[in-house]
DNA sequence: CAAATATAATTGATATATCAATTATATATA
DNA sequence: TATATATAATTGATATATCAATTATATTTG
């Protein structure tokens, strides 16, 4: 069996990529917001656009579980920029509130954001982040193929 | 500032890609080789290759730090995959060899994870598969400028 | 409508990851 | 050669992730 090593193969630079963005992104967060994790800025983006997202919902998007989402907004709750509440239209869900701390973050951190994304793709024209978009998708529906 | 989605860029979609590709891969492995992880795999392949690699130099490569590469080996160990001596021409680092069990696992996983990139990978050109890692290389370049 | 099924969120147990400090050894340099 | 610096690995403290079981509520269906 004559098998390429796994650092030789396209799924090493696929992670190493989006870890290597993550780092990147984080390093810039951090030095303008203190206590800040990309995963929870996330959240922040999120709820923003669609704030009747579900936990699960929100989860989903940022690659977490179910559990994890639960233990991550406790956190954000604790630290004031989130606030759950009783969603009486469904009463297993909550309601989920940006707070003013929240929105303070939500003022520092898109441009952050933006410079991360802009600088991390610089260089990359429309039609090679298409092209690499289109790649991806065929890779992940065949492992979504059983 | 009008900021996309996170979910709407193309570190999502590459996110997204390793992570189903991790799952696809680890379930495929679970099916014929109990209790053993992707990671703990990678690192049987790279200690067979070159078995002078540093716990150090394996972290780098299956993307794990220094602390939890100790604690790898040591639950391969356990595991009776791998066993550890000490190295006397640098009494830093230790020698670390794959047990006869370990091989037998080196027997079994090499077809499986070949499956896997196979499978993963069907349908998409050389010429795909190249130009995707240019343009993954440009993103890590640009993320490791200050 | 009652029972069965599904869904959202939580919890506890466990595993894994990360950070800073520490230990042991090796290498560089004054 | 003695001291400073660098390197490999470990450890403890803490944070985060994952899995299975549980709770509470909604929805479906016989």
């Amino acid at each position: 069996m004559n098998l390429s090593l796994p650092s030789e193969t396209i799924f090493h630079a696929i992670e190493s990529t989006i870890k290597d963005y993550r780092k990147f992104a984080q390093k810039n967060i951090s030095e303008k917001i203190k206590d800040m994790t990309i995963d929870q800025g996330m959240v922040l983006l999120f709820l923003n656009e669609h704030p009747e997202l579900t936990q699960k919902e929100i989860a989903e998007l940022v690659f977490k579980d179910n559990a994890s989402m639960t233990r991550m907004i406790n956190t954000m709750v604790q630290k004031k920029h989130l606030k759950r509440s009783i969603n009486s239209k469904d009463r297993r869900r909550y309601i989920i509130e940006i707070t003013d701390k929240g929105k303070d973050v939500l003022k520092t951190l898109p441009p952050i954001i933006h410079q991360n994304r802009n600088s991390s793709l610089k260089g990359i024209t429309k039609n090679e982040l298409n092209q690499l978009e289109i790649i991806l998708n065929k890779i992940r529906t065949n492992c979504a193929k059983t």
